[in-house]
DNA sequence: TAGATTGTTAATCGATTAACAATC
DNA sequence: TAGATTGTTAATCGATTAACAATC
């Protein structure tokens, strides 16, 4: 009887959390308004009441919600409170740069391997994490303990690399690779094509 | 008397293009039905027929529709016809992997100008492009016809550029920084937040 | 002609917005 | 108490799905 949650809610769900922690961070603000997390967000409050109950009551009425406590409600309903581990496959400029990326620690996410098949680059070294043969995949899925592969090779590989990341147990995949993967209905993807976006861009640029 | 388009629609239409485009050049094929552009996306075919009749009449019944047509008009709907000019600001890993990003071009983009406030690295080139210094903005940016700003510096900066660049000119703004950028409702800008399908990727895997 | 497939209208479904009682 | 703000129900809006006539 799980209920079912809308993608919509699920992807505003961060944009909460982001604020919340800049808020707490930053600002070390106690309470907040869905009103005033709504101004910061461009989006309305009653969006927010909405979106929050679907999760239960977080919110004291006529006081608003307590900063500290709602972010880390919210990280639970994400799943920020586990601590993920990442293996990029594909370490070209974009996989090298993911591998550097800053704000992924700070949300319970680290890179612990890097694969790619180039002999060139495999043993060296990126942001202090060794580059292993795409050809030991499921060793060193296993041997890290991956949770999430992140595909990074060009489209045309992407599939295979797919499959053999969920051969080798990976619980969960970060597409870059401009291409529709196929992946069982229990493996839960996330497409981030690049493309798609300044593609949508270029749209809302040409319409005067 | 503009007809407004669903936010929904314009984000599948890089979907068809991508797909049309692999099945032109890869494939050769001639002939597509909405049927078979939607197997290869997981989109239902009525879905598929719905998005391009608000743009207007492209298929034959009983036939499909030819695959380069389709490509070409809705490359033209997203305006991927003109070339667009690009400036990354923020020569980070990031930024420095966008500057690099070989599936740009094909879609008429292309990174025409480098910016960055460290003084270790402004002067050096990635891929052929000079890093100046974001001192110099205004000039980079109208000296190079630049069309889209690329906002690659960390969240506390990004406001600042965001201002900069659309002072200087720019008629779009792709945003990498995990901030809402306040800007004029006649700039479009979209955000591409990594942390964000991240952290969808996390709920969804949290939820057993 | 029979079969295939589009374009479009109608029906359904789901998400957002509005309204307001509860309560701090 | 009066003012503020949540949580939730009802109303509206918009997007998806279903159905089917048109036609290749």
């Amino acid at each position: 009887m799980k209920k079912i949650i809308s993608q919509a809610t699920i992807d505003r769900l961060p944009l909460y959390f982001r604020t919340l922690r800049l808020a707490a961070e930053s600002e070390d603000l106690q309470i907040i308004s869905s009103e005033e997390l709504g101004r910061r967000l461009d989006i309305t409050p009653e969006q927010i009441r909405k979106d929050l109950a679907t999760f239960g009551q977080f919110g004291r009425k006529g006081i608003g919600y307590d900063v500290r406590e709602l972010k880390d409600k919210i990280g639970n309903i994400l799943g920020l409170h586990k601590h993920w581990r990442l293996a990029i496959v594909g370490v070209g400029h974009l996989g090298g740069a993911l591998a550097n990326y800053v704000n992924f620690a700070p949300l319970g996410f680290s890179v612990v391997a890097l694969l790619d098949k180039n002999a060139e680059i495999i043993g060296s070294e990126v942001n202090g994490i060794k580059i292993d043969s795409a050809r030991r995949m499921k060793s060193v899925i296993r041997g890290n303990k991956v949770d999430i592969g992140v595909i990074t090779v060009p489209a045309s590989e992407a599939q295979n690399v797919a499959d053999k990341l969920i051969a080798a147990g990976v619980k969960g995949i970060w597409n870059f690779a401009p291409i529709k993967l196929s992946v069982p209905p229990t493996i839960p993807i996330v497409n981030e094509d690049l493309s798609i976006g300044l593609s949508a861009l270029s749209y809302h640029m040409t319409q005067d």
